[in-house]
DNA sequence: ACTCAAAGTTAGATAAATCTAACTGTAAAA
DNA sequence: TTTTACAGTTAGATTTATCTAACTTTGAGT
């Protein structure tokens, strides 16, 4: 709701969030910091950022959710993450280091750049499929504004 | 010779002394500034950390040089930005964004994205020249230069 | 119920990168 | 030669993101 812009910074600390809840169920601060290689007051003070803009959810000393609006910033952040490793991949890059690029991309790239590397990605997932397969669905997604 | 670690801020102000100096011979403050969408005194601060790194030289009020450290540097960041841009292009994306992201990018990937997009963007012209004239033999590269 | 270690928080320091405002030097026009 | 506009610089404020140190809360083990 609270339009004001994410930082990289923000951005890393609320997709951690949800990639913690996906994988735990829970998102404590010890282990959003242990995963993004910071300490916890660094946590802490994300948080209060986040909080401010409705994105999460925390009751004092326990762990941290997402609010609604939170979960679809999140989410898509975690779509451009996935999308841009699998990319990396299929260029060759070695997983580990897919991963950690990825992950700096993510936050920089134009809404451009991004579809540019979609339409590499997926089309040739569905020409590959297209010959072993049946033609593939039409795909006429479109990524959001910068 | 300081090998201090240059911030991705300050690659740019580097990188973009040495393109002045390609493009008009001269890297003056305020162009430097105005290339950059910033304010002289935010220019004036960073050239005096490149020259504290012993990567510029400057008489006082007047235009910025390289140092041969530095050019070896700048020019070293600049080919990772026209590799970047070229490949982007060749992804389809629009030139101003393909320059736009390569200057984001050039900053953050590992060495191992930057060698698989090399890979993936020279190799590619040898082919699609080998396809439109003749098998080239033992020809050899005079397309790609680093 | 009490203790105490671990998790979380708060306060304050530091560093990087930017800005505005005010000052200084330079060189072209008068 | 003197003025003066513009390029360059310096000083200090602001923002973001991190840290360490010291505090508070929670809950597990006794």
């Amino acid at each position: 709701m609270d339009h004001t812009k994410l930082t990289q910074s923000l951005e890393d600390y609320l997709e951690m969030v949800h990639m913690l809840r996906l994988a735990n169920g829970l998102a404590r601060v010890k282990d959003i910091a242990a995963a993004l290689g910071v300490k916890m007051p660094s946590v802490a003070k994300a948080m209060v950022e986040l909080k401010k803009m409705g994105l999460v959810r925390q009751e004092p000393y326990s762990g941290v959710e997402l609010t609604e609006e939170g979960e679809r910033v999140a989410a898509m952040i975690l779509n451009r993450h996935i999308l841009l490793k699998g990319f990396l991949i299929k260029l060759g890059v070695s997983e580990a280091i897919a991963d950690k690029d990825a992950c700096s991309m993510e936050h920089i790239l134009s809404a451009e750049t991004l579809g540019k590397i979609e339409d590499f990605v997926k089309p040739t997932d569905a020409i590959s499929s297209a010959k072993k397969l049946k033609p593939a669905a039409k795909n006429g997604k479109k990524a959001g504004e910068k």
